[in-house]
RNA sequence: GUGAGCGUAGCUCAGCUGGUAGAGCACUCGGUUGUGGUCCGAGCGGUCGCGGGUUCAAAUCCCGUCGUUCACCCCA
């Protein structure tokens, strides 16, 4: 049988691969000037790491872990989110103390056990940013909108903020518990999924797809107006600090994420372009995290963002500028002009054009329809009388003009006058 | 883990109620001596996912299996 890759992954081919470098290029761009650098950390860790941080009864370590034991033994887990890692790197490496809030972003693969579908696989890529050190609303409002902002260079529409308040450990608990006495009473009038899970998440009711659910959940008590006060002054800056720099917004109250480290704020970018996965980003405040992985107490805020999701919804014009195309083609003819050929290809590299060549003995046409589908901005052509008169030929692939040039004039008038713009 | 749809040339698909496969695009080569993109012509290309069953005969019906897509769940 022949072998396939494995469910759920992808390849991501050349003819493509200029969307990812874009995107990567924009985040190199847009990130630093909030003073984010990149780090670079193992796509696997201890088991331990993520059920200690992710939470022991969430989907994603209950059933979704890539989990195997290694020649030595030891329990190995590709991980299924950065955050942990980021944390566990700062810990590890003792990098506290910076001049000012730590700021880091990543970017690599995650890996989830679940049944692929649109905008979902098993191995994914996430760009991920954390700030490490203050509590303050401040980063979470600049973080919000450096999202925004990074999204918008890349040319989305239709996006949209979504915020919460998770509330504290403190409030939460007895929030649950206020939140499970009210759904009992309706408890007749819950999807059958419901009915067996709000005891142990009753949260989820709340955000529950079923209609049944949100009919109940409209009149269920609200996370936001049972905050402590410390959290509900925390939620009202951060919206009154959106405001100040108008970054458009919607309070969700139903907004739940699905890892335990969270609190206070949270928030979801989503697209209605996506399909039944509708968010391309989320994230918020951890501000426990770092004590429960035996670190210095550091409250963070942080995010992650899907990148397969994001290639999808960014309006790329094919014929962009983007994609790569070689300078010149060069079209040979006969044995002669094959070998000039190979000497010339090499002096243009090493001026830092981009040569295309036939590797073969085409005919001519052969080969002009191939320097065609490569979409070179120029056509060398070299054959008898060329290389009897020293002059070559030099066809401009657009206009379609040629004139015949020197060895030495070709990378004048090759190069291209403008300057780079990135 | 649950449910539904789909698996025919490199790609997108047609092939109604069974009679040993087609189109468009792509690719290759041509349209007279060494010039692309448009146009015209020719050509290459398929164990019809795999295994079994029914039948004189199956891409077409039945069963199984694998893959895939979408949805639930959950999330990026």
């Amino acid at each position: 049988m022949k072998i396939q890759r494995i469910r759920g992954v992808k390849d991501i081919l050349p003819n493509e691969i200029w969307k990812w470098q874009y995107i990567e290029s924009v985040a190199h761009k847009i990130f630093p000037r909030y003073g984010f650098n990149e780090i670079r950390l193992p796509i696997f860790e201890d088991t331990r790491l993520f059920s200690r941080s992710i939470g022991d009864t969430t989907d994603i370590v209950e059933k979704e872990m890539y989990t195997f034991k290694d020649r030595g033994g030891d329990s190995i887990t590709l991980r299924p989110e950065g955050t942990a890692s980021v944390v566990r790197a700062y810990i590890e490496n003792k990098m506290y103390n910076p001049p000012s809030v730590l700021k880091m972003f990543y970017m690599g693969p995650m890996f989830r056990y679940e049944r692929p579908q649109a905008g979902r696989l098993r191995q994914f890529n996430q760009v991920g940013v954390e700030a490490m050190g203050s509590p303050g609303p401040i980063v979470d409002v600049e973080i919000m909108t450096m999202v925004m902002e990074f999204l918008k260079e890349l040319g989305l529409a239709d996006i949209k903020l979504e915020i919460n308040s998770l509330g504290s450990q403190e409030c939460r608990p007895q929030y649950r518990e206020l939140l499970k006495t009210e759904i009992e009473k309706h408890i007749d009038q819950l999807c059958d999924n419901c009915t067996a899970r709000y005891q142990r998440n009753p949260l989820r009711v709340l955000d529950c797809k079923a209609k049944e659910c949100g009919n109940v959940a409209e009149g269920l008590p609200k996370l936001i107006d049972h905050l402590d006060p410390a959290s509900a002054e925390h939620f009202a800056e951060v919206r009154s600090l959106l405001d100040s720099i108008g970054t458009p917004y919607s309070v969700n109250p139903k907004l739940v994420r699905g890892l335990d480290y969270y609190n206070r704020t949270a928030f979801e970018v989503t697209s209605q372009n996506l399909g039944s996965q509708n968010a391309i980003c989320g994230g918020g405040r951890y501000d426990t995290l770092v004590e429960e992985l035996e670190g210095p107490s550091t409250p963070c805020f942080g995010f992650a963002l899907g990148l397969e999701r994001l290639v999808s919804l960014i309006p790329f014009n094919e014929s962009s500028d983007l994609q790569k195309h070689p300078d010149v083609y060069i079209v040979c003819l006969g044995e002669e002009a094959k070998s000039m050929a190979f000497e010339i290809a090499h002096q243009l590299r090493a001026k830092g054009l981009s040569v295309e060549r036939d590797y073969e003995m085409a005919s001519m046409k052969s080969q002009m329809r191939k320097a065609n589908k490569f979409q070179s901005r120029f056509t060398l052509i070299i054959g008898e009388n060329e290389i009897r008169s020293g002059k070559l030929i030099l066809k401009n692939m657009d206009s379609g003009e040629q004139k015949e040039c020197t060895t030495e004039e070709l990378v004048s008038e090759i190069s291209e006058p403008e300057v780079d713009t990135q």
